[in-house]
DNA sequence: ATACAGGTATTTGAAAAACAAATGGCAAGC
DNA sequence: GCTTGCCATTTGTTTTTCAAATACCTGTAT
């Protein structure tokens, strides 16, 4: 009587609860009422013995553990759709290496999932992962010594010779502390933040695709560190030593500590990030790098 | 009206059909009636477009198709349970480095999915992965350059000044052809397979594990092929160039070239192969290492 | 203070899904 | 040709899921 078990249906509408960050609009992303959404997320709290949710005037707000089931929910809804839109056919038969280089973000925290889910698809695809920085990237692919590369597009200004496919993008949002005082501001613009200490990014160009958007409105952020360290920016943004700006595809709610870091549109056209695929112009991917092209595309599409 | 979502229920059923190869075993199994099983899998098939088991008069036998959906849905049940049995409290807290030696098919066949259910867990905790041999691996642990190692523990002689703990048995069984004279046989010795020419795998000690139990019956295989790729190893079964007996956790349904392979249990006792979890005696592992070991044992637990 | 607006929780009766048990059909082995 | 051990189908019951209406709760504006 205690473990009704766990069902699809539960995950799907916790998921989109947890995206949303609230019941009734979940309800309507998923096209059911309300009450489906609230019933189904007090099963899973029951079933789990943890509450998943935080229940706040505004709609709802993720707890630690929430977090964490977050994580694995769309991760099994990720994997059942790879298992339902499969060419089912051919998958098997492919085989070969596919040389990938990527930046360091998107090493970090866009590869690693798709890498696990691409794995299962095509079990026999070697991927060969190399770690460099865009420029180099730019040459291997050109050059022909990677097969694709997967790089942070929107700061690349000139891309002759290569061809590319925008895979996610990604919007730019403050992450803050929420104990900081822009935390009140009903809507915040990048004037705002000029107004606090700012924690500035370095790794992958983060500093000058910075300015690039500041500079454009003339304004100056009031940079107190700057670290390459994503684990030390969240740790310091936690805390409320300063903000940040940077793209959803990085934001965790929770730092290493166990804080939370809040985040909050800017209602400036801060312009997004855009993660895209490089391959090599006119070049014809062998089968293996062709599997994996198409499946990023087709893993992000949706 | 096409297609009814895919529920955690029908995956379950599914998976226990495959594991079982009966649909009647598998309603036991899960505690359901046979009729329920019969039903999910044809929901499945309906939604999926594509046949999922060939109905054998003696049971069922998973389609290439089957076989790829499979490997989907077992991980989504894995992925299900390690968010449900979770210790939901640390394992966020928890970061640092784990030294982690593998032999060659341990590492292939073993430690893909369990390593990315494992940083699912616990995303803060690296894994240092080094491939070695087991003699290697056992020296290496017991000086304390690694923080566990996994070999095919039944394959050691002698463990002192280490720990271990056996996480997975897995029963040897012979791989042949669908076209192999001994698929006619009800029941197979070891006797009867020493009169066909049989492929040897060198890889991880593999050809004294089986000339051990070859030996001790006073039989001797009749070696056509010595291989060290299960690729090749795989192809020449399928090819009905031999037979071979190898554990359950190498075998794959199906060879590269989409040609199938069939597993016949052996009547002898010939022994499991035991993977085992090697640590230093009375070395205290640091946190991220123990959270590994643990996270292993449990995920094989059950 | 009070009303209101935006959220979540609860209740209720109807619709749909899942179930077990019984029955039917099919093929292999004796 | 009978029996046995499978999977498929049918049937009536039980359980789950649902939407709609309503209650409730909490900040904000009046």
């Amino acid at each position: 009587m205690a473990s009704h078990d766990v069902s699809m249906r539960q995950l799907r509408y916790f998921v989109a609860a947890a995206e949303t960050g609230q019941f009734s609009q979940a309800a309507s992303k998923v096209h059911v009422s309300q009450s489906a959404i609230t019933t189904a997320v007090m099963q899973l709290e029951e079933r789990l013995g943890v509450k998943l949710f935080e229940r706040m005037p505004y709609g709802v707000s993720l707890t630690a553990e929430g977090n964490k089931f977050f994580q694995h929910a769309s991760h099994i809804l990720d994997t059942l759709q790879d298992a339902l839109s499969e060419p089912f056919f051919l998958s098997h038969a492919i085989n070969g290496v596919v040389r990938v280089g990527a930046s360091y973000t998107v090493l970090g925290y866009f590869l690693p999932n798709l890498l696990a889910r691409f794995k299962r698809s095509y079990p026999d695809v070697e991927i060969d992962l190399i770690d460099m920085d865009r420029g180099s990237i730019e040459a291997a692919v050109s050059s022909g010594e990677l097969d694709v590369g997967l790089t942070i597009i929107s700061n690349a200004s000139d891309l002759g010779g290569l061809e590319h496919s925008v895979l996610i993008r990604s919007r730019r949002q403050l992450w803050l502390a929420s104990t900081h005082p822009l935390m009140q501001s009903a809507s915040i613009t990048l004037k705002d933040v000029a107004g606090h200490a700012y924690i500035m990014p370095t790794v992958d160009e983060g500093e000058t695709s910075a300015l690039r958007y500041w500079h454009s409105q003339n304004l100056e952020p009031q940079v107190a560190f700057r670290t390459s360290s994503m684990e030390s920016l969240r740790g310091l943004v936690a805390h409320g030593f300063g903000v940040t700006i940077l793209s959803d595809m990085l934001y965790r709610a929770w730092s290493l500590e166990g804080k939370k870091i809040e985040i909050r549109p800017l209602t400036d056209a801060v312009p997004p990030m855009e993660l895209g695929l490089l391959w090599r112009e006119g070049a014809s991917l062998n089968e293996a790098a062709s599997a994996f092209q198409q499946f990023l595309i087709h893993a992000c599409g949706s």
